[in-house]
DNA sequence: CGAAATAGAATGAACGTTCGCACTAATGCA
DNA sequence: TGCATTAGTGCGAACGTTCATTCTATTTCG
């Protein structure tokens, strides 16, 4: 009964959940009740229970949803041809919001609910070793490609990439006046000198 | 009324506090219901009361006592001698969450809470523009004493310094198995190479 | 005694979820 | 073709629970 699979029934639902996610990003996830997801998405409440069993339900469709993006996202990284230089670039896109398809309230939240929510915690971390593994791939393509210098520890730059990305999309929110600008040459400068064959020092 | 400035009554408030916050941590700052609190701390709902004006009040003063601590961490670094060794060091005690005053799951909390909570929003960029300011002042003093290269953007990489931290924090959660040991020494050489005054390369 | 401390029931609102009903469109069959 | 049946679509009231908060009563103690 829950997942209508004609056509119509798929719109709807990826409506919804569009809606949903609008309000799990103003109000949070504990916070944002299903009354005000109908509202959003103009739908009674009865209406939308034939398309998601629980509000549960409604919050791991987001997750899966928003890692799925962010998995996009590294692949486009991938696409381009200078990776050193796609790489420092894309770490700049997480503070102009669009562009790239973060949504750092958002991936917050979904940090926040995986601290307790075991189902969350379950997806999240399933995201994260893809992650860390594509971007291992990446690098190691990179090396091949004389891109990437060849003594380079491959996992754990993919640590530190990752760890850079997460602090970013934290501190737009610790700091959203945006001291930041200036921080990027400075960290652009440091991953370059990393990842290049020859130290420009 | 609520603020009772007697001896007894400052301990009563700080023991709500620490149960507030065990309750937090375990369910998030919705979730987490005055019942419980109560419940934790061993008192009535009643008298909970008498010690804070409203739910949003305890949030306000555990996000208020976390920062504070985070705070004194820092100044922890400061009274190291070698500063570097000790900003590295710092680093790696994120991860091993005791010893380090840190609650990585407390600190998600509270800036997925501060993404939507303008109140909860203000204490934190108090006490952000704070720790910048203070980490800036660390770096000019290792440069006056000649541990930390006179040419660092020391504002940039104060800011640098703040994205590792939340993004070390931030991964303790989407990565708890720990594979995050092996990063470390690349971190603190990333580090130790920008910050010392021969680059060692 | 009297005031502060404490308890716990009461309150009304809001929650996630269920239920029953109405409407629409397709399908079966005469 | 015409009517009965079914399945999908949708609504909104109602349920039982839990929430933050308030109220009233009781205990503790200087």
């Amino acid at each position: 009964m829950h997942p209508p699979p004609t056509k119509r029934g798929e719109e709807r639902r990826a409506a919804i959940l569009e809606a949903a996610q609008r309000c799990f990003r103003r109000n949070g996830f504990h916070s944002a009740s299903i009354a005000s997801i109908c509202k959003e998405a103009g739908i009674s409440p009865g209406h939308l229970y034939h398309f998601f069993p629980s509000k549960e339900a409604i919050v791991e469709a987001i997750v899966e949803g928003d890692r799925e993006r962010m998995k996009a996202a590294v692949a486009e990284i991938a696409a381009q041809p200078d990776l050193i230089k796609a790489l420092v670039h894309a770490l700049e896109l997480i503070d102009s919001g669009s562009g790239f398809a973060f949504d750092n309230v958002l991936s917050a939240e979904i940090v926040a609910e995986a601290a307790r929510n075991p189902r969350v915690s379950e997806i999240l971390g399933r995201f994260d070793t893809d992650a860390r593994a594509e971007i291992g791939r990446l690098l190691r393509l990179g090396q091949d490609a004389g891109q990437v210098r060849r003594d380079l520890d491959v996992e754990a730059m993919a640590g530190v990439l990752l760890v850079i990305m997460d602090g970013l999309g934290a501190r737009t929110i610790s700091d959203p006046q945006g001291s930041r600008r200036a921080l990027y040459p400075l960290l652009g400068a440091m991953l370059t000198q990393r990842l290049t064959p020859d130290p420009v020092n």
